[in-house]
DNA sequence: GATGAATGAGACTTCATTCAT
DNA sequence: CATGAATGAAGTCTCATTCAT
């Protein structure tokens, strides 16, 4: 009665999950969530609308699982990132953040999009002010042990200055002078004795 | 032979208009463009669908004109910011862009949710991109001025600090310390005889 | 009290009325009656939309206005075609057909349009019927003085040859040969001893 | 993988089509093009609105679509009606276009109608330039074989004739005497050993 | 008489979602 | 699991018509 086994049928839905997913981000990041339709990313992900709806309730949970997906994958990076050295610490989150905009500017600049619209997608104002205080306690936290005054207030500027960042990267794109800015970054936070 | 003097008329034309923008705005802002209905638009504004069509072409076309009607207000207000000390026209500009922020959080929302999307709207893209420039050199002159090291650098930081700043207020919001912030920045970058 | 003689009124009417009607024939005959709006009619007009509803109750009305503005007009050719001789009553005939299709194939493009939607416009419906039964009659009636055998049958088909020539010459336009044709049909029916 | 076999959404497909065009036809011939709305052709067809946009990506593509559909089915018409003598060929030609008045009216109506509307629709006055041009050689080819004087004129009378009988008869309807019409003509044309 | 701002019904079209197979 | 035909609500936009002046 059962052709394949339950192993298949996981691995099957996992590629079809990921497809999904994939084409998703892809144009949600381009056009925005609201100016994809359903039968674009089904176009996209190369598999018929209605499957989408075996997987998710709606456009909208699909966005929901999308950004779960995210968050997976950022709990693995930031294990990767500890360091015993705070300046150490540092420097990797500002590598790892640079990388990532390089490489994958498309999430930040979806999550960064619907965070703006707070009103709407509350789930996403809500994981975005989960995380941003996360990071703020982050950064405080090294910062005070590089020794840096106030390490409250700056570390709420670096962590503008990342957004920011990534705000102007994603409008000016490859005109965009991101290695030069990212080494005077981390020259700047991490090398010296003293910043302030 | 004309039933409304053209004064008249202006008036009439001019009131819609401007009921029309602000309807749009606080839509636009709260949950963005894509999302906003014209027929969502029409009953905040109070008047009827048809007649957002006697002075704008499309949607988007309302859009335009609601961006350049930004435009005029922003290039009065930098007249009144300029100064002959460098650190008091910073600080000028500190003062503006947060008084901006608290009472017309909306527009620069808006504006940001936007720019984010620069496949899509290409004109907006444009008008970011043209701004940032402008923003940049002028930071950057203020910071030489001051005696600030690697002033280029440094205005690039300081400009994505501005953008960073407002995307945390408008996801936080009323939790935001931006008084807080506010003073900081300004202490540090126009108070002391040197910040680096 | 009536700074404006009655005459004087009464010849704005009529060349407000003047201008309604040949901005509407041209926009009917080129776009068809639905594809025109208002709008256009007035700004062709060069007056305002109101205007119209001072004169027509609605859309539909000005179109029989219209209707019946050429119907005057064609009671006077009519008057103009007679003739002792039923070859030269006919050659008229032949003459003044042409001459209207050549200049002002508006008027018949837009009369056939509009005859061939019995369905919508009734009133046109009838109009063309009348009109048809009338042609149909003193066809047969100068094809019988004439000498013509079977005149009842030939009147039917002569009277299908116009309609049919005026819309080959709308869909063909320049390249017909009117000027051929009108000479070969004068030749053929009113020149000759016998025709038939 | 699939679960409807290919034939079978073939065959959905197909009918779901063919009653949209069945619906489109009538309603295009009796009120018009412009003057049918696709709720009506929805509701007519039985089908929603949506649907139609399954199949055509807009009004215009539907209409172009119907009017393809009509060009199969001539094409096999034409072969059926070819025969080595040209009285009897132009028998058959003249037995067929009065059938398929009689019984498809509606075909003719809506492209007698598109037609005349030339500069709107392009791609019908390519449509009918095209048959026009090939109707009048074919009928000054079989003219010439008979033997008839100057078969280049009477052809293009011949072809008017056709038509402004086919207009003639949508008016007039069932007044209209097309039987007799119908004999009289294939009389005259096609029995006699000399015409003209 | 004349204007044009304003309305609201309805046009075309898109799209998330359902469901038979 | 997978498909895509089908639906219907809602979106953008047009337009005949009204009415205050």
């Amino acid at each position: 009665m059962s052709p394949r086994s339950k192993s298949q049928i996981e691995e099957m839905r996992e590629k079809s999950i990921r497809k999904i997913y994939d084409a998703s981000l892809e144009l949600f990041a381009s056009k925005g969530y609201e100016a994809t339709s359903i039968s674009q990313i089904a176009k996209k992900a190369e598999i018929s609308k209605g499957l989408i709806y075996n997987y998710f309730d709606s456009k909208l949970d699909l966005l929901k699982g999308l950004m779960d997906s995210f968050s997976t994958v950022e709990a693995e990076m930031m294990t990767k990132v500890v360091d015993e050295d705070p300046r150490k610490f540092l420097e990797n989150i500002f590598r790892v953040f640079f990388l990532e905009l390089r490489e994958r500017s498309g999430i930040w600049k979806m999550i960064a999009s619907l965070s703006l619209q707070k009103d709407m997608y509350e789930f996403i104002h809500d994981m975005a002010l989960e995380k941003l205080i996360v990071y703020y306690e982050l950064l405080e936290q090294l910062l005070d042990q590089i020794g840096i005054e106030n390490p409250k207030g700056e570390a709420k500027l670096l962590a503008a200055m990342f957004d920011g960042i990534g705000m102007h990267y994603i409008v000016i794109s490859n005109e965009y002078p991101l290695d030069e800015v990212e080494d005077y970054l981390i020259n700047k936070y991490c090398k010296h004795e003293k910043l302030d």
